[in-house]
DNA sequence: TAGTTTGTTCAGAAATAACTGAACAAACTT
DNA sequence: AAGTTTGTTCAGTTATTTCTGAACAAACTA
């Protein structure tokens, strides 16, 4: 049923789909892109490589790896007697994704902190609804937080 | 330290914030705006009451709502009397919410799964990384149902 | 019946985000 | 020294998303 295609072509669709799950996460779809390439592959690619096949500028490409390098995704490499970057997964970078969503979580419960710090002590009905809004970001906190536990240890 | 201002303000505050925190999860600010002042004013609000506050077109009020809707997070209300539609937070909003989340989860992994599927059984270390990829979705997807069970019982 | 209020739809405008090309600096090669 | 390769930056274009205005239908009111 589930026909049997030439890697090659596995791999292209692979990359395509992971550029429009990027997309929809709120991430350049050319990060998502390069990401899934670094998975697939899983040897280190060269900068001219990932702009060869991937048909972008040298330029989306530094923007690109730039944005999965603060994220601690990928990892940057040098080779003796070979002038370009070349780039990898980084070994945690599952785990790297879920703190960055733990943190994005935590800074909305911030906001939500923020603005029961700022609001009379009467209006105590505002107050309550707006502690379940801050416990329902704090949950999900919870949870990455598990899920990234279970991450490491699979790794160990 | 932390001033307390008029609840207005706070009111005002609160909903712009979370108008850009709903633009970094993906969803229209304005979907996020009126989910804000839904949850901070807890009563049904009228349709051209929305329009009238925010500031924007009965068309845009007309979209937002029926995203947020769609998504189950709020109830769109009938009083006898007025021919309004109005609009108030759905009693499982959170829940809904994190549901909407678990299945984009889910469609992720089933895209992984699919390029798993189409893989030749040989390229073993290809199907070793694509499978933790997998896994990373999957332990998502646990989490945020625990976070889900666990929302589900406070509100019990 | 003619007019009003209400919510929806859709073509198009406005705002935002992503990508490119060119200019540049650093590190090499010949 | 002159030329090449490499990665970055930024102004500007392209693409995408979000919002609006106008047209419309349904349900009412005078």
């Amino acid at each position: 049923m589930d026909g049997e295609q030439g890697t090659a072509a596995v791999r292209e669709a692979f990359i395509e789909r992971m550029g429009v799950i990027a997309q929809a996460d709120g991430m350049p779809r050319m990060s998502g892109q390069i990401f899934a390439m670094l998975v697939f592959d899983g040897e280190a690619l060269a900068f001219g490589e990932l702009a060869r096949q991937l048909e972008v500028s040298r330029a989306t490409i530094s923007t690109s790896v730039r944005l999965l390098e603060d994220r601690g995704l990928i990892r940057r490499l040098n080779r003796r007697g070979d002038r370009q970057d070349y780039f990898q997964l980084a070994d945690n970078a599952y785990v790297e994704m879920l703190r960055h969503a733990r943190a994005n979580t935590a800074r909305a419960r911030d906001e939500v902190a923020g603005t029961l710090a700022d609001l009379p002590a009467t209006a105590g009905d505002i107050r309550g609804r707006l502690n379940d809004f801050k416990n329902f970001y704090a949950e999900i906190e919870t949870s990455l937080g598990d899920a990234i536990a279970r991450i490491e240890k699979n790794r160990t």
